[in-house]
RNA sequence: GGUCCCUUCGUCUAACGGUUAGGACGAAAGAUUCUCAGUCUUUAAAUAGGGGUUCGAUUCCCCUAGGGACUACCA
């Protein structure tokens, strides 16, 4: 039988780190079975719903380059793919089950239910949920309440005696008395749409699903799920439940440990390769030896099986380095096209470098390859080059073992070797040279007197290599800066 | 509170009864070096605790402890 396995997001809100590595999971899953990947949009809370989100889904998929095999945009044989376009399907089904006894009209307002779960918490029940108020309302009462023109909710009758198993493929079975199952769960809401427990069997059973892959904060309404099943007389699917992914402190990701955004990340630079690297090693791994894969590796290799089942914790830092692992694999070219955006976003450039710009543009990435963690790392590291900033304060020109007179003075004697170098046909280089060597004849650390000069053409301590920044300022601009420099320290040192 | 799930270095994890418990990030130290990175080398760092089962337990079972999730007309 095929694999058919889906991602199933509801858009009120960006696509979170957690289920993108839903999707991913899913998706590598389907692959390396030569099944089915679907996406389905299930936004059938009208209130927390918004297109942005749904946008947002898209893009983020898009980004990443996963592709689905059937949902929206694309269609399928089981669509449609949206949940608000299946309103309807929901209602029937819906109906069915009171018609066969399974499920109920509920004519309670939220009123008396926050009532009921006031006073539950208050006497510290050991009972907690619905009280089951309208499970057997007789035909008069509800034609009653139909009178008063209530509009009901339908709730699943959830047996009070027995237990209800579920088989899942990394924990095994998972039991559940049936009594400490939620009380008698809303499957219709009074507005007519479906919540999630009764859409979400509709439809993987309509749809043909096989595995149902999704977190691990699902596993408390598994056993519900197959009484659903069973009320529809439907086979369940296999459950796989996936480890949560956690902030550094146990907790459940949330926007106070950093981004949980794909678009967050999108934004400050890290690629969709190293996020989907990282990613889908939290909760899982090949071997004890290999974590870099491709994409196309990961379709191949995925294994249900090698899924961890205590949840992981998300770290910032291995992300990091993942993202500056990928960015050195990359080309000077590709990398340059990447980097762009982040200096037109700066306002450091408009539009494409050309001709000469182009070339000191391709020195500046190689330089400043090495040094990038995330792309918008490019904004601090060439500021130097695209602003003019404001000559440094004096103390910035001082290194350790340093003082003010004597680091002016190796600022001037290093603006003396600089020149008498390039006036001699020189480069740069062996100006520094000169530089280091004049450093060991005035017995001073070699960072004494390069610092100076790195304030200077900078403003700031640290940055790229001094023959980069040169190289890439030019000769004019250099000397000018210098010279700033020179001026106000010579004020300061009297 | 109730129910369910989880437990190997700080973190992600490997070892599917027999290993000096391995790797990676991070940390620390060193080398390279004009700063910062990068690169290379090295070091520290774990089987939550207690019982079993077994010739032998990280691995299987039980108890305890700790953590987490769920407990909505949200998903």
């Amino acid at each position: 039988m095929e694999v058919k396995v889906r991602y199933a997001p509801s858009p009120t809100g960006l696509q979170h780190i957690g289920g993108v590595r839903t999707a991913l999971f899913n998706y590598f899953f389907a692959k390396s079975q030569g099944g089915k990947f679907i996406l389905r949009v299930e936004d059938t809370d009208q209130e927390r719903y918004s297109d942005e989100s749904l946008q947002d889904l898209y893009d983020t998929l898009e980004w990443l380059n996963i592709k689905w095999d059937e949902g929206p945009v694309v269609g399928g044989p089981n669509g449609p793919y949206i949940q608000s376009e299946r309103f309807d399907l929901y209602q029937k089904y819906a109906k069915q089950l009171v018609e066969d006894g399974h499920a109920y009209y509920c004519y309670c307002s939220s009123e008396r239910l926050d009532e009921v779960r006031k006073q539950q918490q208050e006497s510290k029940s050991s009972y907690q949920g619905y009280d089951r108020h309208c499970r057997n309302l007789s035909p008069e009462e509800i034609a009653e309440k139909e009178k008063e023109g209530i509009k009901p909710v339908i709730r699943l009758k959830v047996p009070t005696e027995g237990k209800t198993t579920f088989h899942d493929v990394l924990m095994g079975d998972i039991t559940r008395k049936n009594k400490d199952i939620s009380p008698d769960p809303i499957l219709l809401k009074s507005d007519g749409f479906p919540t999630y427990h009764l859409a979400n069997v509709i439809d993987d059973h309509l749809m043909g699903i096989t595995h149902i892959m999704r977190a691990q904060e699902w596993i408390p309404s598994g056993p519900l799920h197959i009484l659903l099943y069973k009320a529809f007389g439907w086979e369940p699917p296999v459950y796989c439940h996936l480890p949560m992914v956690m902030g550094k402190d146990g907790k459940k990701l949330s926007k106070r440990h950093g981004s949980t955004s794909v678009r967050d990340f999108r934004e400050k630079g890290y690629l969709p390769e190293a996020l989907m690297n990282y990613v889908t090693l939290v909760g899982w791994s090949f071997d004890s030896e290999r974590e870099f894969f491709s994409q196309e590796e990961l379709e191949k290799l995925f294994d249900i099986t090698k899924i961890s089942k205590s949840p992981g914790i998300f770290d910032y830092k291995k992300l990091d380095w993942f993202n500056g692992q990928y960015i050195r694999m990359m080309s000077d070219e590709d990398l340059g096209k990447a980097l762009l955006p982040y200096l037109q976003k700066a306002g450091y450039v408009d539009g494409e470098f050309i001709g000469d710009k182009k070339a000191k543009f391709e020195e500046l990435v190689v330089a400043v390859k090495p040094r990038l963690k995330v792309l918008s790392d490019i904004v601090g590291l060439a500021y130097f080059l695209f602003t003019t900033p404001e000559v440094a304060p004096a103390e910035m020109f001082v290194a350790k073992k340093m003082d003010l007179k004597s680091s002016y003075e190796a600022l001037v004697k290093d603006y003396e070797i600089i020149k008498s170098n390039l006036d001699n046909g020189k480069s740069f280089e062996d100006a520094e040279a000169d530089i280091t060597q004049m450093a060991k004849d005035i017995g001073v650390k070699v960072n004494g007197v390069f610092t100076p000069l790195r304030v200077a053409l900078t403003s700031t301590t640290v940055s790229l290599p001094m023959s980069d920044t040169y190289n890439l300022l030019g000769k004019e601009e250099s000397y000018r800066r210098i010279e700033a420099a020179l001026k106000m320290l010579e004020k300061e040192v009297q």
